[in-house]
DNA sequence: TTCGATGCAAATAGTTTGCATTCTA
DNA sequence: TAGAATGCAAACTATTTGCATCGAA
């Protein structure tokens, strides 16, 4: 708890340094996003949030997470049809996910590597395997 | 012209089998995708429709893209953060989108087939490598 | 003449924006 | 106390749906 709260006034302070402001929605927020797992919609992140603090609004979340991705700290990606999903920038993954079932794997940058390179050398194209997801069928899916 | 045209009323027969209807807006839906490029959106399909025949509504679009998807005549691909992009089941490939300018690449499917056989290896997860785009910078905005 | 397809309006999901008010620095 | 952040309502984009009507088989 000490440890994370530590890290939320870590990015406050950086908040403040690029002339923002700590306020009581984004330090909730912040701890939402250092203690919970992953794969959190905006909505999701919101509802937890305001179990703490109801009036925080989901227009709020929103604004908040883009300044929080604009200054690096969260990225967001999109796995398949649904709404976006927010995490950490430092827990930095792909991500496979399952048509069918909606199930989703989480795949290390290095599983992206091979295609990575074939890209730069290929079509001289950089990619960012952690902002979308690549579908298909899971294990149990493909059956 | 006349080629595509065959092409149309394979289709619409394949719709009459299913206990599907041949109807006008099917065969100038058809007809455009068969005559112009990829990467169109339901809207900018509509557009073309609806320069011949105006009373086409955007919904009918939707529907007949449907429908076609459901008889696999057409797939749609997501290509970053605008709407879908629908093409022909035929012309199959992947996307490299450009996060910065928007730029689409086709890629062949055999670009995707070492990560195709790491997912199948590693977790048993089937790619499909032509529903979602591949995000990135292009070259030029690479840079 | 039946039942699938259509036009239209309205609903929906996800996200963004304008504006008056509140609160941090 | 200046200006950033917020709450709220409303706009917005992409898509879907309900329903009366129209039209293909």
């Amino acid at each position: 708890m000490t440890e994370s709260t530590d890290r939320v006034e870590k990015v406050l302070d950086l908040l403040r340094e690029s002339g923002g402001r700590a306020t009581t929605s984004r330090r909730i927020l912040l701890r939402c996003l250092f203690d919970e797992g992953p794969h959190r919609t905006a909505e999701e992140l919101a509802e937890v949030v305001q179990r703490v603090a109801p009036d925080v609004h989901l227009s709020t979340i929103y604004r908040n997470l883009d300044e929080l991705e604009r200054l690096g700290v969260v990225v967001h990606a999109h796995l398949g049809h649904g709404p976006a999903t927010y995490h950490l920038a430092s827990e930095t993954h792909g991500h496979l996910v399952c048509e069918v079932c909606g199930g989703t794997l989480e795949a290390p940058e290095a599983f992206f590597s091979e295609l990575t390179d074939a890209a730069a050398r290929e079509y001289h194209f950089v990619i960012d395997p952690r902002h979308f997801a690549v579908l298909g069928r899971c294990a149990v899916c493909a059956g």
